[in-house]
DNA sequence: TGCGCTTATGATCTTTAGATCATGAGCAGG
DNA sequence: CCTGCTCATGATCTAAAGATCATAAGCGCA
């Protein structure tokens, strides 16, 4: 798994995506992020105006990590999953 | 360049490595991320509770990208700049 | 040493994220 | 159908981010 991250939305997608590879309702995510259900909702759905706090802890959750880098000239083989 | 954010300390980091590279002032990347030069100042010293919309500002105005993927086991060789 | 540029900090005000509770909508299985 | 589980939404309240202005602190250089 590796995908971009330009709009919250892309954010919230790879949330969702690894959250599921897990079998995990978001109510079980909350509980192991100490993030409520009713905000990953939001942030799956990718409703912006997320802290970065937020995100971070359901990404150590989730056993994602994020990366930035100097912008590549991105290759269509470079997106994974773009759509569920 | 290529870093990992595991606290919002990182991302201020990586954000401010890439502004010097350009030789840009904190006021400079203010007017062309719409994002206030007192705000990047304490994006880049890390302390924390920032919004995503605002970094994924600052990250587009310097083309610098995240990325989301399944955490790694990384080695000490995925690091980069660290330290100033 | 004093000016000018850059960054840090501080105060106030407005807006908004997130906590919290309640509940509604979608859907699977019995 | 009805029930139960999962996710979405809505209201209210509190804490905190960001806008904005002002100013201080750090530093290189004439």
């Amino acid at each position: 798994m590796q995908n971009f991250v330009r709009i919250p939305r892309d954010l919230g997608h790879a949330i969702r995506l690894a959250r599921r590879e897990k079998n995990w309702t978001q109510a079980d995510l909350a509980t192991r992020s100490v993030v409520w259900q009713e905000t990953i909702s939001k942030v799956e759905a990718g409703r912006g105006g997320t802290k970065l706090d937020t995100i971070l802890a359901l990404l150590a959750a989730l056993d994602l990590e994020l990366l930035v880098r100097t912008r590549s000239k991105g290759t269509a083989s470079d997106f994974d999953n773009i759509f569920d």
